[in-house]
DNA sequence: ACACTAACAGAATCGTGATTCTTTTTGTGG
DNA sequence: CCACAAAAAGAATCACGATTCTGTTAGTGT
């Protein structure tokens, strides 16, 4: 067939990478193989690699759309005319949380240890999630204080830091403790 | 030769033990092969092997090292007639991270998010580690409010919780962002 | 509707790396 | 000091899994 189009050209893209997450999920990255993409998303090795140049290619499209999907709950609220405050947002921000995604999200921390390209996505989105909280908390300063907004950010920071770090170990808490299912040996 | 002592058993023990650590924090749990391990050991293969079981246990021998240092460190605070305040407890934490563990450290998570032997040893030393600081916290509100203890356990859960996350998300931090060495391709 | 070319399936390849096997060496108990 | 069995070295094996190759099929532009 001829060059596919566009939307469903990315379509088969996302359809890949979605099967991948599950897998990474169930077996983590380096022991999900190839074969088992293929079973999981029903498509061949050799569709699979003409959409991604190869394994690494994928795994970092995976680290991408975990990550992402995790920012953009977090845009949500920073668009928000209501800001919640630190504990809400926090509260939020964990309510959402889902294990299997969580689960890829803390390997995908484990392999930006040693892998460049990983860590890159996963620095790059770590900096942009601090900084929509920090938005966050800066608004919602704003609006309790009802007064001059002086310094609102500066003092935001620190906070906009703890919710982070707190929001970061219950993802790790909830990669650890939530039922992993069972993968047929 | 004969069984060797005892001793001189745990002593090769740690020997493999210390150079896989460099390996894993320098390639990652997956990456280091057997043969750089015994690169980095100066033993051989068949000893690796007398040694320990399969990579498996040596992964787990690893993270046990790895997360049982950090264990150490707490302990002694925790053991001190001078408790410290949370942010001074949580500085010192901080200060005595080594940036080669982190990186271990984070990949050990990765890896308990699939393999439940490593999840077991995860989950043991986080529990442990949780509890020192919990009784580190009890410790210095008993000591600064210099009253009735009574209900200090119940407040110090909370405060330890902030401190273990914080640490957590420090511990990410550092082996994210400190610089890993280059290996020779 | 057609033709064409890229997507797709599935088998074949090929390298890597864990584990095992054989041989040599060397601590240890007597 | 001796003898011996276990530990160490290093080569050989063996399986698994990423990638590539060979047809086959089916969207797309005209």
């Amino acid at each position: 067939m001829p060059r596919l189009t566009d939307a469903r050209k990315e379509l088969r893209r996302t359809q890949i990478a979605e099967a991948a997450v599950r897998c990474f999920g169930r077996n983590g990255l380096e022991r999900t193989s190839i074969a088992d993409i293929t079973a999981e998303s029903g498509l061949s090795a050799g569709s699979i690699y003409a959409h991604y140049r190869n394994k690494a290619d994928l795994v970092q499209a995976a680290a991408r759309e975990v990550l992402a999907k995790r920012a953009e709950v977090l845009g949500e609220y920073a668009a928000s005319d209501t800001p919640p405050g630190p504990d809400e947002l926090l509260a939020r921000l964990v309510a959402a949380i889902d294990p299997a995604e969580a689960r890829v999200g803390v390997q995908t921390w484990g392999e930006a240890t040693t892998d460049p390209a990983i860590r890159d996505i996963v620095l790059d989105m770590t900096d942009r999630m601090r900084a929509m909280l920090h938005d966050c908390v800066t608004a919602w300063l704003v609006k309790v204080e009802h007064q001059e907004p002086a310094g609102a950010p500066e003092r935001a920071a620190p906070i906009a830091h703890r919710v982070m770090a707190l929001y970061q170990a219950q993802l790790l808490y909830t990669a650890l403790r939530s039922p992993t299912e069972e993968t047929a040996p």
